[in-house]
DNA sequence: TAGCTAAATGCGTAATTAAGCAAATAATAC
DNA sequence: GTATTATTTGCTTAATTACGCATTTAGCTA
């Protein structure tokens, strides 16, 4: 059940293998908003900053964000489910890492979109109280 | 109060601006959850995908989707607030169209990660089926 | 085996959210 | 002005979710 949507490239980016969200059917619809979800909490943004340095054990990234164990458990679960990152277990304890540097490229776009908007709004903002 | 994160390019972009998610301020990185959270949602990414055609009103969205105005007007307002979409008021009309291309090329990026992560774990259960 | 440590899971709670309905607002036509 | 139509907003409800605590599970070591 593969989706079979390989399609034009967009401007901005180039892969080996290019998609589209156009004409997606509903369930598949579902999997783009759920992959969107998973990066729409900060600790889970914050958890995955702190991959970019390597991988890192539960335990200590409950320590780094000052989160219960049990709850940075949950959202790495999340995570892996979606694929953005790999689980190992080693010992007693359980390692990840990104298993897809593209998330970060993901992450950098928006931001820059975000930047961009910010800019926007202000100018918005300057225009006004040159109005009054 | 602009992010003053301008950083190196990743791979499989190229834009004139290039911003990154390292480093981000606690607060800026709600920001960028807010922004994902935006497309976290298969109603609003259904509203996206209507717009690739051109501008829509609220009512015509409405229709197309089997919601109510108010519902659409809500999502519409969000995805209005975050950049994505413009809001123009014709006569007692309120038409929305694309305002950040990139948008798709986010989400055809990410149907991408999708279909590969399909693909993985297509060939995980595979590997299974061969075990047993 | 028992004991220890790390991670995952069950459960409860407070906060968020998508949705519809009804009422308010806005812009046009009469 | 009133009437009409389109959009927005107030309110309620059901569902989801992030979190902590307590318990269970898994792997190691004595």
């Amino acid at each position: 059940m593969q989706y079979d949507l390989k399609i034009k490239v967009p401007p901005t980016l180039s892969t080996q293998e290019c998609f589209a969200m156009e004409n997606l059917p509903p369930e598949a619809m579902r999997d783009v908003a759920a992959y969107f979800q998973a990066l729409s909490e900060p600790t889970r943004l914050q958890l995955l900053n702190l991959l970019r340095e390597g991988e890192r054990n539960v335990g200590d990234l409950a320590q780094l964000t000052g989160f219960t164990a049990a709850n940075i458990s949950r959202h790495m679960s999340m995570l892996c489910q979606q694929g953005m990152v790999a689980r190992e277990s080693r010992g007693t304890s359980v390692y990840y890492r990104i298993s897809d540097d593209s998330i970060y490229a993901l992450c950098d776009l928006v931001c820059g979109n975000i930047a961009r908007e910010h800019e926007r709004t202000t100018q918005q903002r300057k225009a006004f109280s040159r109005a009054s």
